[in-house]
DNA sequence: TTTAACAATTGGTCAGACCACATAAATCTC
DNA sequence: GAGATTTATGTGGTCTGACCAATTGTTAAA
């Protein structure tokens, strides 16, 4: 035994261990896992090993810790892949330009793809975009953005749309945009009546150079 | 003092100061970081917590440490979120979708921005891409849609992509599209007769839903 | 000069302590 | 007895200090 991987830290066997454990177990999204003490004591190691182990699955968003209660496997689809690229990969900060364009281009494109959805399917949308909009609850152009973008159902897109979003908010300035009702309202329209030139001046995109 | 960030946890603050760290003083690959001594006393934190900090990057890949030396900036494209990721996220074929969407996307998205090129531009791209085919350079139709999507001029968009690519290159295989010279002569021709159909059809989008 | 021994630095791991938070059990109050 | 309050226990969050192991640079010996 033991030829796991000699080479190996003991925070990436138990990464490996957890893994292996999750799998006979079928263990799935919302099931606790062993506390920090009982994996270090079971596993032979100290619980600072353990505790790297699930730092490290924490930050990547596999697993959620919560202060009291335990550690809990996550809905993977929670991963923070997206974030934590961004940190690292997007450090020109004279790509603000790139940053924009591939969120406008985000934005165009999730409008365009909810033309496949129904009238009706919209207007639900729409209608509780408005309610939640009269309702304070979204409080700027962006956030309205952010539903139609969630709404176009690619999760992947909208977290790249989220974190773009996160960094051109804090340089760049908004206010190009009304923020009220009759807008939201014509973009509805727009796309219901599959108008790519009205939603083209709506969400004006950057120029290309 | 020390409102910074009440909620989070040292670790995660930790990993955003290193992220300004490393902006500040325009560290890239291959650069030193601070021992976790050093890094621990200077940001008044325990050693432990810089060490969860970096185990968590260090699993993610996006740094290196050796022992006995330090810790090391990687290149981003070392990262290893696929493969954790793939590790603990099995089947989840929404994600995969999600992934391919997206991937496409800004395939199809940076082709069409090539049309604002001149043609003599797009021939001396295709000439360099065709002489390095043949010099076996590029190995795959993958590598001449990373060409592509690169010479379309916004680089955060080629980062995302090659992080997606490495993605369904992991999980998808290839081999849905011819690799020879004459199907590069046609993405060619395509975009220089800005033939929006013939593009669509070389590079084959997923079927939404 | 070359080589060998040594010291300093750095990461790897562990043990124990203490605090903060959450929940269940025991207790008190009415 | 029902409800509110206190207590006990378990769990994560963090720090400190210790020791080992690998690397590098310095020093001393050949």
């Amino acid at each position: 035994m033991e030829r796991s991987k000699p080479h190996s830290k003991i925070y990436i066997s138990i990464v490996h261990q957890l893994n292996e454990m999750i799998l006979r177990d079928g263990l799935s999204t919302g099931d606790r896992l062993p506390s920090e003490r009982e994996l270090s004591e079971r596993l032979g190691v100290g619980r600072s090993s353990v505790r790297e182990a699930f730092r490290a699955l924490e930050l990547l968003g596999l697993i959620e810790t919560r202060h009291g209660e335990g550690t809990f496997l996550r809905d993977f689809r929670d991963h923070r892949l997206v974030e934590l690229l961004g940190m690292f990969v997007i450090q020109d900060r004279q790509a603000e330009h790139d940053i924009m364009e591939l969120k406008s281009w985000i934005e165009s494109e999730s409008i365009h793809r909810m033309f496949i959805h129904s009238e009706e399917k919209l207007n639900l949308l729409f209608e509780d975009i408005i309610s939640r909009f009269n309702n304070g609850d979204l409080t700027s152009i962006s956030d309205v953005m952010a539903e139609l973008v969630q709404a176009s159902g690619n999760r992947l897109s909208y977290k790249v749309w989220l974190v773009l979003h996160e960094f051109d908010s804090n340089t760049q300035q908004p206010a190009n945009m009304p923020f009220d009702e009759m807008t939201i309202r014509s973009i509805q329209q727009a796309i219901i009546s599959k108008n790519h030139q009205l939603i083209h001046t709506l969400c004006k995109k950057p120029q290309y150079e």
